[in-house]
DNA sequence: ATTTGGTTTAACCAGATGGTCAAAAGTACA
DNA sequence: TGTACTTTTGACCATCTGGTTAAACCAAAT
């Protein structure tokens, strides 16, 4: 018992090394960009020791994207499908995400460049983990209809909310070059979002 | 003269075939993706003509970079750089560049991950076609002194205009899930956008 | 017809890459 | 200590991949 408990502990903790430097380097170079070396190298391992615990790059993968997803998708569908004032769903969202995108920046565009190179890949687990749209759209539409927000369109607004929330992640070189700021200058820019994007939001919809 | 000339033609249909091979196979793929023979396959010539007319995998792929942002910095330059008041630039800018993103769905994605993976390889190309923001935040500095908008960061406001523009295109097979279109529904969806965008974006800055 | 020039190809090469294996190292337990 | 077990490693392999080369091809000019 007692030495189940401890390799079990090992176990786990290897693996878990091994996982984090995988999703370091996926994370930044994509499934065809990383090389098994290269994570065997960052976990500090042999890259056999790879193989031994995730039987293949695949499955070495797959870990990461499902961690990526789990990263993100709770925090997302929370959210989302809570049931709660429009306007203070809102709020919460905002604030919520643009934290887990601060501490994740990188798992945005990994996941949208690994679903535009191969979108069966993971199509399914995306369904699984599936947000459900509808609770938010019928908000949308019972704001309008209580006169608290202006006629929108709910597809478009919940694009609009996550396209403001998320694009300044993935598009961050280009971005911090046109805005030509530094490091340190565009990640106070990212923290500021969280109300400017309140506010841009709240003035766009609300009843005139 | 005659031979130059015909031979010319020649040269530039074949280089430009194997260039639109490449752009196709580098836009879904990346370069660490994408594989020399599959862009010959899909060009129709052998490999070895590939390194003929391009001498490497790098220079290739310069070449399939450089088409991408000559394909879309001119747009986005004209549209914020032009002398124009304010609204009507907006207007013409959201209308000019969903469409030029609905005639090149795949290269935002393709350019945001490339820049992603190796911030160095470009970003000198990036910033000699470099987009001048100075212009318009000019603008919206001045439109607000006039009382022709509320007051707002003129730079979160030009990361909102490109956000709503951009994140439906890099980000299609997640919005298009969870929306839970048909590819026909969702580029309906875009063409809605550009009048969509407009007045979120209208109703957002108006003077109140 | 022969030569001359660019164009295209098949065959080939060296290095990289994902993956395997048998042996070594470590660990709990008798 | 010796045994049974998992963990870790170095060496190795088959295949893939970017790139090269020499020869074939072809159109135009002499």
């Amino acid at each position: 018992m007692v030495s189940e408990l401890i390799m079990t502990v090992t176990d786990r903790n290897t693996e878990e090394i091994i996982l984090e430097a995988a999703c370091t380097i996926f994370f930044q170079k994509g499934f065809a960009g990383a090389r098994m070396q290269e994570i065997a190298d960052s976990a500090g391992i042999n890259k056999a020791l790879l193989h031994y615990y995730y039987r293949s790059k695949d499955q070495l993968f797959e870990a990461v994207f499902n961690r990526a997803l789990i990263s993100f998708l709770p925090t997302i569908k929370i959210a989302l499908e809570a049931e709660m004032p429009l306007t203070q769903k809102i709020a919460k969202f905002v604030e919520n995400y643009v934290d887990v995108l601060i501490a994740n920046p990188h798992i945005p565009a990994f996941v949208i460049h690994e679903l535009n190179t191969d979108p069966n890949r993971v199509v399914l687990k995306l369904k699984s983990h599936g947000v459900d749209p509808r609770i938010i759209l019928r908000q949308v539409d019972e704001a309008i209809a209580a006169g608290e927000i202006r006629a929108i369109n709910g597809e478009h607004f919940l694009i609009n909310l996550l396209s403001l929330c998320i694009f300044p992640f993935v598009a961050r070189p280009v971005a911090q070059g046109i805005l030509q700021k530094s490091n340190e200058e565009y990640t106070l820019f990212l923290q500021q979002r969280k109300s400017e994007i309140l506010e841009f939001v709240m003035q766009s919809i609300k009843a005139s």
